[in-house]
DNA sequence: ATTACTAATCGCCGAGTAA
DNA sequence: TTTACTCGGCGATTAGTAA
């Protein structure tokens, strides 16, 4: 997923438009098209809607035209299933309900550090992140991540972060090749603010990567195989 | 809240403007409105809705037309508060995407059949109740209610069913009184299927109370002071 | 500055209907 | 029956502006 596309699909466009859409969508998901090809008329999806049958096809055409919805028209009779990135869209409205009614998630997690493959450097050097990083969280990051190692059902616990508001790190084109966006959240460190850095495809399964002003490594005086313990909190 | 109130502030009308005024609901809610009341501009509402001042205004007095939000202008700087009913449209928001992504709520309850005030028998005798339950549980129920008392502290449990889909019985007017709404949610009680009901002004604290098609004292052999085990599930 | 009215424009809705 | 187009009508939007 690119730089460009992603604040695309996670706003649904102006208020007038975005309501039946998002009504669609969460109508659309109860019914069961989120994990299964649904068959559901126009005519069917316009009563749910209190809208006509044509005004719930056009919600259809344009959900399909924005990536948000497949269909197959077999015989007359549509099967509709919704795509990963109106997943991400309903996913990011239950975010923002649940943020509501029970205020930022957080989480405390063990694990100690680890050694990476340094590419943590080469990456944060990236104008392209750089300039992101220093809107975002506020300050300009030391070229490098901590890695921590957590234990694997640890690491289950932490998929829940996919619920979680983030402060975004859209991905972005440079020098001909692509650069992938990611996702941070505050985090103190052995009680050290930071940020928890999650790619949007990370190549780990139990090491979390963590990013701060100064190099974390030296502040905390850390070596492979300490201990730490991470406080990470929902933005 | 009559009969009447209920399903007008539970929708806020056809997806048309209903986008609008939820997205509304939404940022107001997020910038604290929903506990204290938050100076923001029309301009700064319609800057972060992405539409002009005017409309955000026309939002704004669209909701406190609807009973949705205070207002207070003080010195040309008005400060907005959601009202309770608001906050209720939101919840309903968060449970329908909840559902989506958790699936339906389920919750285990031990407790102990206790003798209830005979009320139960008179309220569901009232036709007025009695067509909504046959629609909306399947069943005219047997006109009584098995109460049972949990300890308190499983009570406080209890209180998450605020956030959950129920079915719901809409209150009603006769014979010069009033009748108050329920919310009633699928149970089974040592395994045997019934409903928990809970009436939107309880009496009790740590008393809940159940309704089946059958007496459920006598279909399950039970007299005050058994133990009994319930299962409450989400619909 | 604000809030909020009026007027003109814009675009969504639903009826009719084709395929 | 479906899906989905055209088009007239009208409700919502924005610009301008008053208070």
């Amino acid at each position: 997923m690119t730089a460009a596309e992603r604040p695309a699909v996670r706003e649904l466009g102006r208020p007038r438009t975005r309501g039946e859409l998002l009504a669609a969508l969460q109508l659309l998901a109860h019914a069961g098209a989120d994990h299964t090809p649904v068959v559901l008329t126009s005519r069917e999806l316009g009563e749910r809607l209190g809208v006509s049958q044509q005004a719930a096809d056009r919600y259809l055409l344009e959900l399909e035209r924005r990536g948000l919805l497949a269909r197959s028209l077999a015989n007359r009779r549509q099967r509709l299933s919704l795509t990963p990135e109106a997943l991400e869209v309903l996913r990011g409205e239950y975010r923002s309900y649940r943020r509501i009614f029970e205020g930022p998630a957080r989480a405390s997690i063990a694990g100690e550090v680890a050694s990476g493959l340094g590419e943590g450097r080469y990456y944060l050097s990236q104008p392209g992140y750089v300039v992101q990083f220093a809107e975002r969280l506020g300050y300009e990051p030391y070229p490098g991540t901590l890695n921590v190692r957590i234990r694997p059902s640890e690491g289950r616990r932490l998929v829940a972060l996919r619920d979680w508001n983030g402060l975004r790190i859209d991905g972005f084109e440079a020098g001909g090749r692509t650069f992938g966006g990611a996702t941070c959240y505050p985090a103190k460190l052995n009680g050290h603010a930071c940020h928890l850095i999650r790619p949007d495809r990370s190549h780990y399964q139990d090491v979390i990567e963590f990013v701060a002003k100064d190099r974390l490594r030296t502040r905390l005086r850390l070596k492979d195989g300490d201990a730490v313990a991470a406080e990470i909190e929902e933005r």
